[in-house]
DNA sequence: ATTATTACTAGAACAAAATTCTAGAATAGT
DNA sequence: ACTATTCTAGAATTTTGTTCTAGTAATAAT
């Protein structure tokens, strides 16, 4: 009766420390140590992925420059595609919830674009690797982590729905598919975003969110002359 | 002096047989065999690509499900990532000359927008697999291919801006920098498409095509009114 | 025609890299 | 103290992308 691998890690991804500092104590308890070797694998993946891109990496270098043996990545992280889904999951989450931070204080649906859409600017030229990670996906999520995302998707889409309804009901922001207002309000910045990560433009988005976020009000605002 | 591998052929992507029927016939020339082949390939590594991704497809299934030995797929396409490259080179030349197709031949500014517009939603939602898979990058393209797509990109760009300019010189579009023309006209629409694609979404781009157009003219026309 | 060269096909052999396995150390729970 | 669990290690294995050698059809050269 010796089967002993009942429990499997890897999807215990409480560990956020990807952007914080490490902690730095010479005697460390396991605990610690545990967290920052997987933060340490993280940031050496990420680095890696957004420089060379996933399939181009690999996890011998990984181990290297992050001083982790093999059975602790696989323990962690149980493949290289499953480093790539906690940082996907964590920089969604840090993404979605600085959007929130800036756009649920405005009170004003004109402010609250606008907030949006700097936001977005500011978010990508602050830390280009893990916009480009986040923005040039291709990364085959697991069925967990897929309807973890979704869920996460959905709550997201309903806060800042909630935002919104007052605005549209005044009549300041028009009536639309709850799906379109992202798009249409980020679209534009996401897509410079590409075009500057990549290489195709030299126009940093930080550079032009004001005029990113004058024509994204224009697109959702409630129209008042004659089509 | 018997180094006969002088020749590499990887870069004789003259097969643009991708987009039309395969021809049909019994004893066919070997030209058209080996025609026939590439396509095949193509074919079928779209399918296993938009699947489940470029590095979660092993070549052995191409070659199976394309009928081709390992000999002659590295012979034509050099490596797995060499399709990839072949199949995003062919697939922007096929959406561009798309778009620019659609584009041209309209004589005023909000006609033109219009049909950016809803040219992207069709042609999102007639090949979705080919969309996914260009929308969806990380491919570690070669320096070759890098340079002829800039070289591509840059053309596409001059021809739309070729197109634009009158437009912004009449004040029906507003002036703006180059780089952010096809952002905000085509941003919105992508990113819808990326939701779709990726199951996020239930709408096609299809289904809302009148809408993101409207959004985006809304977007790039000169604003008569104060800010 | 015959030969030489080239384009292509084929699959065994190879090399590299991802992952599994077994075992042992640290920690927590009782 | 003892047992179960979590974590670390690295050798061993497997998988998979790619190279190599050889052979066949087509084309060009003489």
């Amino acid at each position: 009766m010796g089967n002993s691998d009942s429990d499997i890690c890897h999807r215990n991804m409480t560990s956020p420390t990807m952007f914080h500092k490490r902690q730095a104590g010479k005697s460390q308890t396991r605990k610690s140590q545990t967290s920052a070797l997987k933060s340490r694998v993280m940031e050496v993946s990420l680095a890696h992925f957004s420089d060379v891109g996933i399939e181009q990496t690999n996890v011998g270098d990984i181990l290297q420059d992050a001083d982790c043996s093999v059975g602790s990545l696989y323990h962690h992280f149980g493949s290289k595609e499953g480093i790539a889904e906690a940082l996907f999951v964590e920089g969604v989450d840090h993404f979605n919830a600085g959007l929130l931070a800036a756009l649920l204080p405005r009170r004003t649906a004109s402010t609250g674009i606008t907030a949006m859409v700097t936001f977005c600017c500011e978010w990508v030229t602050d830390q280009p690797q893990l916009a480009a990670f986040l923005l040039s996906r291709e990364i085959k999520l697991s069925e967990l982590a897929r309807l973890e995302l979704r869920e996460k998707d959905r709550a997201f889409g309903q806060s800042t729905y909630d935002w919104f309804a007052p605005h549209v009901k005044s009549g300041e922001l028009q009536a639309l598919p709850t799906a379109l207002y992202m798009p249409l309000i980020c679209g534009p910045t996401l897509e410079c975003s590409r075009m500057w990560l990549s290489g195709r433009s030299a126009r940093s988005p930080g550079e032009v969110a004001a005029i990113l976020a004058e024509a994204s009000w224009q697109s959702v605002r409630q129209s008042v002359r004659k089509s």
